[in-house]
DNA sequence: AAGGCGAATTAGAACGATTCAATCGCCGCC
DNA sequence: GGCGGCGATTGAATCGTTCTAATTCGCCTT
């Protein structure tokens, strides 16, 4: 008999029902889903019947509560409208797939309001580990996570200070390694389009073009700022550059992703613009669609979910040692995939 | 002084630390932070200054446990990489952070296994609401859900039996307009290539294909089923399309989605095959890769951010007023974009 | 037959916030 | 001066599960 009946709605069973249909106490039941080895297995049989016969569904609230944790994970990724984030959270899936661990996604869309308020969530719940790649400035935050035991694991950003762990694909040679290319195949004035210029991941690749520039000698970087990195950002900032005197017109573009990069090309080829022959481009990250895109792009290719297992990987270490005295990181290489928009000279 | 000190590690502050810091009963902070009319501006001041002070954060454990329900909307997505469902759950998130409610995303990659252990989670977090675009027979779940106290809204997919909410959009139209679109340029073998078969949008699209074919009279559809809706499985169905005798092979290629399109347009290109002019494409959805493809892709467009947005709106009403008498449909039109993909005769 | 041991089971106290009913203080009015 | 009334505050109970420590029971040993 439950507990609680009403004449409309039957309540919804509990430890308390199964235990009484069952014939043992609520702690037996207890015991039944999360240490079967200590009940006979006559009661465990007993047990799951009248959890099948109830319908019973446990309370997280209340088991979290009790545990004082949350054993899901919570992952907050720069723009989930962006194949390459889809690709690492992929990545982070398949791994905490098979842990059996929830994953609480979260866009932020590159805003720092939205940003917080995932954190605020993931605060409240008392998550046990915490994947983020950051845009505003978070630090205080992730500390205070981390000090009321949330693990945390940056993706895709090195963590400056060095206090977290960190996944990330190294930007500093995917900048050089693009830049290089472009220089190799004769090209001198490159535009780097991406943004906004805070985000770790510009001002790393935009850095490490300049370097490659000022190293070649006769190359040189023109860098224009953009809000976000979509291909509406990508569009207006191949305007930008078409509004520059002939004289200072770029011959080439490095995007700092390829949503930026297809933005790029549309505009350039809709204004008349011939690519690669007036405007070579380059993407970053070499999502799926880059291959089949107009013109085939030539993109730094990013192992995504390669990058997503490792980060939930190491997030599971973390966890499992808080404690650990080592803050690790990991580096993955990125790798030049070259294409139509930058063949030939 | 924090009711509970360990030499180490100071313990996270709670309702009752604030409260003695700020010299009140815990029962006032409770009502401080979600009462606020009900406690005088000066207590509310000095509670606020407390919890700055211990930078103290509800737990949101015990509070859904007290309440018997928690705020946050599960959404289950078919297919986190196809741009088309990210689109969706922007739509979504857009209207649900202007509640404030936390959107809970998961990933079923129409795998059964995968959405039914989004439900399980789900039904253990006792969600406010959960939207859906099914993949399995997960009607029993709805339901049970729905007994228990979880609003039910399902997207993209019409409830046969009418019992849930729903937002979709016309598959039946879509499905005719692009066969339609195809025969008036004068293709005749139609090959359809998506699945798997038993996928309420695969199944309506196809069917309404073969209705507009055999409406048209000399119009015939080849269906290539595949397990799932990616590119890859694009270009394995167009080298099935290729394998057919000369006389069999289809002059267009209706795809069930856009990824799929995309799939096949490479495998095509790769096999020599010219597009349109020997085998005609036109994909689905119009994701904003379509148009940026090597052969600009013709696709029947959804208007997926509306879809998410109406999804949630819809859903909100649902939890606002469970018992609601009517359960309501909305159906919205998808339109055709005619690219190069299908042009000319 | 008494004692001891281990396996299986259980009573009851947490976990931390919210809420209801009850109390407190204070003001104004007769 | 006493009392009604009202807003502000609070004590105690509650949500459902899990864990610890204690109990029960059957069986083996000496």
């Amino acid at each position: 008999m439950l507990n609680r009946v009403n004449l409309l709605v039957m309540a919804v069973a509990q430890v308390r029902d199964v235990a009484a249909l069952a014939g043992v106490s609520p702690a037996t039941v207890s015991n039944a889903l999360n240490h079967p080895a200590k009940v006979s297995p006559a009661t465990l049989a007993r047990i799951q019947a009248a959890i099948d016969e109830l319908g019973y569904i446990r309370n997280d609230a209340a088991r979290q509560l009790r545990a004082g944790t949350n054993d899901a994970i919570g992952m907050i990724v720069l723009d989930i409208a962006n194949p390459f984030f889809t690709d690492v959270a992929r990545g982070v899936e398949d791994v905490l797939i098979a842990e059996s661990r929830p994953l609480i996604l979260g866009n932020s869309a590159q805003e720092p309001s939205r940003e917080t308020s995932y954190l605020d969530l993931f605060e409240q719940q008392r998550m046990s580990g915490v994947l983020i790649t950051p845009v505003g400035d978070v630090m205080d935050r992730l500390r205070r996570l981390r000090d009321r035991g949330t693990s945390v694991v940056l993706v895709d950003r090195m963590s400056r200070a060095k206090e977290f762990s960190s996944v990330s694909i190294d930007d500093k040679m995917g900048g050089r390694i693009a830049t290089e290319h472009l220089l190799e195949i004769g090209r001198r004035r490159i535009g780097f389009i991406g943004g906004p210029a805070g985000l770790a991941q510009v001002k790393t690749r935009l850095a490490a073009a300049r370097a490659a520039a000022e190293k070649h000698g006769s190359g040189e970087i023109v860098f224009v700022e953009t809000e976000t990195m979509n291909a509406q950002a990508g569009r207006w900032g191949a305007e930008q550059l078409l509004e520059l005197p002939r004289t200072q017109r770029p011959d080439a573009v490095f995007a700092a992703n390829d949503l930026v990069a297809l933005g790029v090309l549309q505009a350039l080829t809709l204004a008349g613009v011939r690519v690669p022959d007036d405007i070579a481009i380059i993407g970053y990250d070499d999502i799926e669609f880059a291959a089949s895109a107009a013109i085939p792009l030539s993109s730094v290719r990013q192992p995504a979910q390669q990058l997503g297992s490792a980060a939930a990987t190491l997030l599971l270490d973390v966890i499992a040692d808080p404690a650990g005295s080592t803050v690790k990181h990991t580096t993955l290489k990125p790798e030049l995939v070259i294409r139509r928009s930058t063949a030939g000279a």
